[in-house]
DNA sequence: ACCTGAACACCGTTCAAGT
DNA sequence: ACCTGAACACCGTTCAAGT
């Protein structure tokens, strides 16, 4: 059970990453984008952000405009104010140019976010605790995944929703996930650990339902305005919950924020659960 | 173990319900809004859309204006064409009306989406699969809670990604159960049967999270392309897999659409977990 | 090659005016 | 009391024109 111990100190690290303001940690990310952790010659080049967006102009200097200078804008912008505040017109601003200067680079709003989905959850190529090939077994494998993927979702909860919810291109890719090569590299591990091909499937989508359930539940539970320590003035001011008895009593406990913890309770039992569809020499 | 052939029993209806048309299943929940199945003396008339919404003008016939008439009309757009297609012009045009009447029952859009989200999960108390007491214990109690939001999100497959993302006004109201009155009752049917607080608690978030992932994928999944039969022209024209063996090897598996069987199962899996909490003098 | 001005169709929303 | 016309500010998007 070394495994368990491993995940332990990831999750130490995810609940660090919690108390980040969004800012830092859209910055760092553009930081690694602009160091190109994004791995540029991949599988044909596939799961980069050029899959879904045509592929505009090569690079030309700093100050130009470029595809991924505007992607990273628009993570920028929504981590800033919310998708709201994302329009055409201000993403525009932001990069000191006309908002019609865009659409050389991008067919539209609508590819816009398909493209600020696929950069964000691409930084999970940036992240040198996941991105390594399976070694210390599958398990080891999958709760560094899932930890990756909880950092991406903290570190940018106003872009996570469009994450959960964008429509994914085909059956075979689903949130959060969202893209062939991890789910690629998921099946692998799988398969070479032994799992069965139904096995393997069933796993992969038990897990992304899991992700999917937890950091959108997290990600919504921040925001909400019993948060920190806002307008603390007169009485909560909060909705009258006196036809609600059980409700108002145990309203301490609802209103703690335990998902840390319970993540990782869950995710322990989800890879329990998945070891026992391995056939019976692979037990570990 | 008979509250598990229960279970099976209302997976089949779900199933059932799968293959309907979205049109079929708007018609049928405006019609038991028009049947006010939405209990209208409850506790304090909060709970219903009243809660969010100030309260409008008193139902005056039925070809005038109304909350209720506009909150049903904005579901059954969203049904139709997605949330895109819902605008205040297309309201009211949809209602023979010029947008700004709206205006005069509905603050403004965003009040509107938190109307339409509020509707569609209330539609649970006209579910009578659902809206009894817990009697057979909280097994059963949660499986019905469960099978009844899957038909709902299921029934509106372009609303529920609204009632999986809207923050939700406090932290104990989550998505996508989203209603006081539910969880008041969630709650009180764990204690009643056993759980301390703190099991009571963890529960109600593993629910929360457990039918928020699944339904979401399982919604998400469909209205995509390789859907039932849609233009069969040429090969596949899907992506190309080649650079992804194991995706392409089990692309078959990962398009089939195991999401019912899938839901009991975790369902099940949920529920024996959460039997673990109980103090053991409460074990059936 | 790259960006912009001007324009179009369409939004949400306000408010004085109609009936 | 209830609805509308007209208007405002702001969208996404197109395209001919500028440099």
């Amino acid at each position: 059970m070394g495994a368990t111990r491993d995940r332990a100190d990831r999750a130490d690290r995810a609940d660090r990453d919690d108390r980040d303001g969004a800012a830092p940690a859209a910055s760092r990310a553009a930081q690694r984008a602009d160091e190109g952790a994004v791995d540029p010659d991949s599988p044909e080049g596939r799961g980069g952000a050029a899959a879904v967006l045509p592929a505009g102009p090569p690079g030309t200097g700093r100050p130009g405009l470029d595809q991924r200078r505007i992607l990273g804008a628009a993570v920028e912008l929504i981590d800033q104010g919310g998708l709201r505040e994302l329009t055409m017109r201000s993403l525009g601003a932001h990069l000191g140019v006309e908002a019609m200067a865009l659409y050389r680079y991008v067919p539209g709003r609508e590819s816009l976010l398909d493209g600020v989905v696929e950069v964000v959850v691409d930084e999970l190529y940036g992240d040198p605790d996941v991105y390594l090939e399976p070694r210390d077994g599958w398990q080891d494998y999958l709760a560094r995944l899932a930890h990756g993927l909880r950092r991406i979702a903290l570190a940018h909860p106003e872009v996570f929703p469009l994450v959960a919810t964008r429509p994914p291109a085909a059956p075979w890719v689903r949130p959060p996930l969202r893209s062939l090569r991890w789910v690629e590299s998921f099946l692998q591990a799988m398969t070479r650990s032994g799992f069965d091909d139904e096995a393997a499937v069933g796993a992969y989508r038990a897990f992304s339902s899991f992700l999917l359930g937890h950091l959108l539940l997290e990600v919504s539970q921040r925001g909400v305005p019993t948060g920190p320590l806002e307008d603390q003035q007169g009485p909560p001011a909060s909705t009258d919950l006196s036809a609600y008895p059980e409700l108002r009593r145990l309203r301490p406990q609802l209103s703690e924020d335990a998902s840390a913890v319970e993540f990782e309770e869950s995710l322990e039992n989800l890879l329990e659960r998945l070891e026992r569809l391995l056939p019976p020499e692979h037990g570990r």
